[in-house]
DNA sequence: GTGAAAGCGCTAACAG
DNA sequence: CTGTTAGCGCTTTCAC
């Protein structure tokens, strides 16, 4: 034997084990109606926060409840109202980034943060591909077993929210702005990365290449075009570009062809601290110093980042109130309200170790102080 | 406005939003046994893989579904089965740690590549103390949310199986063979940390410290037992410990504190990862060279671990499958079967840059060879 | 084999 | 303001 069925315990109570031993009836608004001496309607006044129960019945009935340990069945209330009164959630990701990206914890977190305070539970789907994915939204759907979800890692000309729409799913994109039509609720990636740039352009970089994700994601192309726009800004000749996906494999393949280059960067700006890391790694490996020789920075600020060597400059987000904010949109948007205003934390750059002055004018203030 | 509402789309079919325009009145399963001309029980029977179907009738209702785009409706079902056909997770972590570990994101890919092939539904909860922790799984028992849980982290003493017990709420126990009472299911992480020491006391390392989590968890526990077990077996004296709770900064704490010792160990044994990593740092930062004066050792092996300088040496569990085998016990009991016999892939140790020949003989060996 | 009918536990009209 | 009643959509006996 592997696991535990509960037996019965403490509270007196037998466990209701699908073929479990002694009867015992599971106790419904019925009975709490009757302890009360009120009518299941009222109880359930009581429960929806309606009005229409007088002070009196409405303390008896809530005592009724407490010593019944009652609380609502979920599942009959789900169907009698029409609700689920659950969120979904389907996260597409490879294997191997799953277990290294910040993100999805940290958005869960937050989502949850909202969710308890309000009754409502969050229905996980993990899918591994672009049928999988289908299908989990379909039987979402169909299934009713959510009011809504939550549609991450925005694509570019992404056919999803057509397909939620005709799916009568409600939703709420999470992205960087990317204004097509609906917008999505996302913080703004693109400030964090102009932030960099001018970061790298105050120690003096001028060749500042960029280490992307995937391009088919909107983020992606978001951090491209902040990384390309602020060069170009700051008048700085365009910069190197690889397309990577997020992990570090790639990450140090990136770095190294890069670096290959007759006239390499003397800064690279990562999608994801992942790459970043990784990246530094394959810089030392081919006798590159960070950041005497090349300056790095990530993206995300995972909680290794101040850990790894030389610590990591990276752009911060506060993904817990990204959750946060989105799942309050949500539930307004299935409960049929407006959603209110969203305001996020700014993004925040985080300077460390991995960024530094040009390797020139390091050897120009070398020679200067010695 | 910053979320979307999906409005009628392609399928030509109304979005079913709540204060929604035209009316369209969900398909049920009348609306499919009328099409196949059948009985709302025929439709029911088939659904549910029963007999009592003729083969023929059985066909022409699988048509009808299929046009009708028709799926049971999950909560009319879990009502009347009194079953949820969904799963809970609650996961209580300090959000720094939620999102640098790799078990949680790998866990649940792993039980739900086994639920979506049964049609259950993960709900998760992440709460963040004892208190929210113990009202998530009251929530989940009485409003019958779930059928059961997966209960991770299993602590010393801890009260929870027979809190679930007293809720009838059925689980399976996550963790290393603690072997109170019912069994958990877990990977053999003891053999794991036997193999790292072995490894070490191979390449003549005598003094071995252990870095562990929490003391309150079985699984620091075990690990501990493990590395001071091995120690003795081979007839090394005791190792200091320090005990630290995961984090990067108590790893990094915890080093100095070993490498301020008069007679500082020459190797230690971290109990995951992260805490490895930042120890490396740690090491380097006070001139400690690794793995040339220290060799370091992990647990997990996590996506970045051959990306730090020096690569991560490290105890691999293979979460993934560790989930699967969960879930699988947990749906067994939930429906009422002796859960099958659980077969978990054995530890893997990984051998990379961090851990090498103790000082004295590496000295030995360049003098030999010079 | 098949169909009618009684729930599952709650919500929400509608009378009283 | 309170109680009665009819569903929500499916499962599941139990007669036919």
């Amino acid at each position: 034997m592997n696991a535990s069925i509960p037996e019965s315990a403490g509270a007196g109570r037998t466990a209701s084990s699908p073929r479990g031993g002694a009867r015992e009836r599971k106790i419904t608004i019925g009975d709490v109606a009757a302890r009360a001496g009120v009518s299941k309607s009222a109880v359930s006044f009581v429960f929806n926060g309606r009005s229409g129960v007088g002070e009196e019945a409405r303390e008896r009935i809530l005592e009724a409840a407490r010593e019944l340990e009652w609380r609502p069945d979920a599942r009959a209330r789900a169907l009698s109202r029409s609700r689920a009164q659950a969120l979904g959630l389907v996260i597409r990701r490879d294997p191997e980034l799953l277990s290294t990206d910040p993100f999805f914890p940290q958005f869960v977190a937050g989502v949850e943060s909202f969710l308890s305070t309000v009754g409502y539970a969050l229905v996980l789907q993990v899918v591994d591909g672009e049928q999988a994915e289908r299908e989990a939204y379909s039987r979402f759907a169909h299934e009713a077993r959510v009011d809504g979800v939550f549609l991450t890692d925005l694509r570019v000309e992404d056919e999803r929210p057509a397909e939620l729409a005709g799916l009568g799913l409600p939703c709420v994109l999470l992205g960087t702005g990317a204004g097509e039509g609906t917008e999505p609720i996302g913080l703004d990636d693109a400030a964090g990365i102009r932030r960099a740039v001018r970061h790298l352009h105050a120690l003096g970089h001028e060749r500042i290449a960029h280490v992307s994700g995937a391009d088919r994601y909107v983020h992606s192309r978001v951090r491209r075009d902040a990384w390309a726009g602020e060069l170009a800004q700051l008048g700085l000749r365009p910069g190197a570009v690889v397309e990577a996906d997020f992990t570090g494999a790639a990450g140090a393949r990136a770095t190294h062809e890069l670096l290959d280059d007759p006239e390499p960067p003397t800064a690279i700006i990562f999608a994801n601290d992942i790459m970043a890391i990784a990246g530094i790694s394959a810089a030392i490996d081919r006798g590159v110093r960070v950041p005497q020789d090349l300056s790095v920075i990530g993206f995300d600020d995972i909680p290794l980042a101040p850990y790894v060597i030389p610590p990591l400059t990276t752009v911060r987000q506060d993904v817990f109130q990204w959750g946060n904010a989105c799942a309050r949109a949500l539930v307004s948007i299935v409960e049929g309200r407006e959603p209110g205003p969203i305001d996020l934390p700014p993004v925040e750059f985080v300077v460390r170790g991995s960024t530094g002055p040009v390797r020139g004018q390091a050897d120009a203030v070398a020679e200067a102080s010695a």
